[in-house]
RNA sequence: AGCGGGAUGGGAUAGCCAGGAGAUUCCGGCGGGCUCAUAACCCGCAGACCGGUAGUUCAAAUCUACCUCCCGCUACCA
């Protein structure tokens, strides 16, 4: 890893998020995979020798489990994702030099070879760990194969994680009462020895290489929190069929583990890159110089796998001798008009659906990359992309193109004979420059500003020197005025093409130049154009209104089509959830409050709630804690240690003394180091403490 | 609560890392120009005490400290 400037005289590689293969793409993974693309071509255009690869993630439990449950072979399953994948990105001009799969031979191949050289190298050990398991079916339950109680919440939970209660990763054996999804039978747990990678060693290796990381400064400063909380080993092995094998050699007591897949998918990175290299040959492009050598290596990323690729990642390539990444660009998320984008509500912008309605790629190119920095989250909406298209796309740089390219052909057949002035050409060395500084910067918006900008001082230029006036006047002036237009045309179009690479092609193409505008580095923008050219026309074309209206709309309907499927989804928030229990209800009163539970219950169950009447004997905060008191409360029987999220509410010196309504065989919990063995009632926000009103005893049973 | 990310003219955003004449770009508003061009393009005007407070400095949107509010993750919603 090194820091000098791009363009390096090394070879560089830059990838993406793996794919993983469950499945349809949309709007938020297009923004990964366009956002590194644009990237690269970036750095190609800068002259940077480079490659982009990805791949499909094709392992881990939810794509065995979907699979099983439509009966088909995980295999199968994850390749037809997978060929859907690669068809779908070409047509977003997202242009891969290789785009492999996790589930290939190389991938396999390296993937074992990598983790017999880390447990060679020490860094993997056996422990014993307890895992759920099903009799009846006769086998282990990964993550998702069992489902049970969280133990930190008490909510319904995965096997990995909390999914819908407090939302905590879940490490294997943690989950309390499992279930087992295949059978529906309680599982047991048992004793079994797992594979772990420990992380914990590389945790000075980590810090340092944080330090020199490059790219946006989530990646570089979230995983300081994760260090500096301490590192935990890693468990890299999981009981099941679907997946990489654990290679065999250091320990074979026979066991079927396959690898975590959050072990063999990033190392489809270099898989990737050395198909790509076998296929073009070393000579051209060499793999393992980049991923052992000095290759400069860039990661893009979602922020929501930040751990996976600065903390696991680079301890992987360390602990195997592999070279570090120089930079990790973390991107944001996409919000759909200003909510989060939704699968399950259909509240997204799906790949297939946005070609469907016969929009260029390069639209959604632009958009996506110069909305925001690539750290931040961006909003869509159709309005926004209307506005976005319609006034810089159409308005700045299709319409000087067209209007400088239709002028020269006119008066010309082409590029006139003249020498570019002096201020243009000093306006595009400018661009070039603030090209490759935004570049550096891992900043696609700078980049497309860059164009954007020049693009407007053409409109600029050509309106102030109104060559239309002097064509008879001043020809000789008039044709110098155009030639600056069409070497502005031609400099927007090099600048442009990381972000718009088929129109830029077009633009080329207009200009009468041979070739891909792809391989034009940046300065060619200053090169002369061909001497004459056809006639041209409009490479982008106006969103009307209606149709925005129109987009609008159906995405609305669709929301709202998939809330009424979805008898009930959980959390309300600020949206008009409008299910059936508000109906009735004016905004002002019934709007906070939670929907009353459809399921009823027998009265044996609530027998089964041991409510009873308490006198608080002393309240006192917990230190640290913001809303946390310990409380002990007289129940009679005995005297309970009580933790109530009241602190804030209620002064703590005036509860002593008072009645209280205590349920007194809540399991016992500890919250805060601070053991609590009952539960006291009171309501809402403000925890407006539930008392008796009358004469009732201390440890009377409320029924 | 902890950790990240934000708070800049009506809306959306840049600048801050490498402090220096009261600040970018886009949309919108108002007025004008032009007609080569996709009713596009160009020019001008109105409009911000750069979240708050206190510091550092000759000088702060930019650095420091504290605070408020928003978003995300994690969590003590027993």
């Amino acid at each position: 890893m090194s820091t000098d400037e791009f363009p390096t005289d090394r070879p560089a590689v830059v990838t993406c998020g793996l794919p993983y293969a469950n499945g349809d793409l949309h709007i938020g993974h297009l923004r990964g995979y366009i956002g590194a693309d644009a990237f690269n071509r970036s750095l190609e255009t800068l002259g940077q020798e480079t490659a982009y690869v990805c791949g499909s993630d094709m392992h881990g439990t939810p794509v065995a489990v979907n699979a099983e449950q439509e009966g088909v072979d995980p295999a199968d399953f994850a390749l037809d994702w997978h060929r859907q994948y690669e068809e779908t990105f070409p047509k977003f001009n997202v242009d891969f030099d290789n785009y492999g799969h996790t589930h290939d031979e190389t991938n396999t191949e390296l993937t074992q070879e990598i983790v017999r050289t880390l447990d060679e190298a020490g860094h993997i050990y056996e422990k014993e760990i307890q895992v759920a398991y099903d009799p009846d079916a006769d086998q282990y339950l990964p993550d998702r194969y069992v489902v049970g109680t969280c133990p930190y919440c008490g909510e319904k939970a995965r096997g990995d994680e909390c999914d819908e209660g407090c939302q905590r990763h879940l490490e294997p054996g943690e989950v309390e009462n499992p279930e087992s999804t295949i059978t529906g039978n309680p599982a047991e747990y048992r004793q079994r020895a797992h594979k772990f990678f420990e992380v914990s060693a590389f945790t000075d290796y980590l810090t340092e290489f944080l330090d020199g990381l490059e790219g946006t400064s989530n990646a570089r400063n979230q995983p300081r929190q994760w260090i500096e909380d301490g590192l935990q080993d890693w468990c890299i092995t999981r009981d099941m069929d679907w997946g990489i094998d654990y290679p065999n050699g250091a320990d074979s007591d026979g066991d079927d583990l396959v690898l975590y897949v959050w072990v063999d998918a990033p190392i489809e990175y270099i898989a990737s890159t050395k198909q790509y290299s076998e296929r073009v040959g070393t000579d051209e492009y060499d793999w393992e110089r980049v991923w052992k050598d000095d290759g400069d290596i860039v990661h893009v990323i979602g922020r929501d796998i930040i751990q996976h690729h600065a903390i696991f990642w680079p301890a992987m390539l360390e602990g195997a001798g592999y070279n570090a990444p120089r930079g990790i660009a973390a991107t944001g998320f996409i919000t759909i008009n200003g909510k989060g984008l939704s699968t399950s509500r259909n509240r997204a912008i799906w790949a297939k659906e946005y070609l469907d309605e016969g929009f260029h790629p390069d639209l959604l190119r632009y958009y996506l990359t110069t909305t925001g920095g690539l750290q931040q989250d961006v909003d869509f909406s159709w309005e926004a992309f209307q506005e976005k298209v319609n006034g810089e796309l159409v308005g700045t740089v299709g319409n000087f193109w067209y209007r400088s390219l239709l002028f020269a052909y006119r008066n010309y057949e082409g590029t006139p004979e003249a020498d570019v002035s002096e201020e243009v050409h000093e306006r595009i060395e400018g661009a070039i420059g603030e090209t490759r500084e935004a570049v550096n910067d891992y900043d696609l918006r700078g980049v497309g500003h860059a164009a954007t900008r020049l693009a407007q001082f053409g409109n600029e230029y050509i309106q102030g020197n109104e060559p239309w006036k002097l064509t008879d006047e001043e020809p000789e002036r008039a044709a110098q005025v155009i030639r600056d237009c069409v070497q502005l045309a031609k400099a927007v179009g090099v600048l442009l093409e990381p972000i718009t690479p088929d129109k830029s092609q077009l633009l080329w193409e207009q200009i009468g130049e041979d070739g891909e505008v792809a391989d034009a580095h940046l300065e060619d923008a200053l090169e002369a154009p061909p001497r004459t050219f056809d006639e041209p026309g409009e490479l982008f074309e106006k969103i009307e209104d209606e149709r925005v209206e129109e987009l609008t709309r159906k995405l609305e309907e669709r929301v709202e089509a998939a809330a009424d499927d979805e008898d009930e989804s959980d959390e309300g928030e600020t949206e008009t959830d409008d299910t059936d229990a508000d109906e009735s209800g004016d905004m002002t009163d019934t709007g906070d409050l939670e929907p009353l539970l459809e399921d009823r219950i027998g009265f044996e169950d609530f027998q089964e709630l041991d409510i009873r009447v308490g006198r608080i004997e002393s309240a006192e905060g917990i230190e640290g804690a913001d809303d946390l008191a310990k409380l002990e409360v007289d129940i009679g029987f005995e005297t309970r240690q009580v933790v109530a999220g009241i602190k804030q509410l209620h002064d703590l010196d005036e509860l002593p003394g008072t009645n209280c309504v205590l349920l007194a065989n809540m399991e016992p919990a500890e919250l805060f180091g601070v053991e609590s063995n009952g539960m006291i009632l009171a309501a809402g926000e403000e925890a407006d403490l539930l008392t008796t009103h009358g004469d009732a005893e201390i440890g009377e049973k409320i029924k």
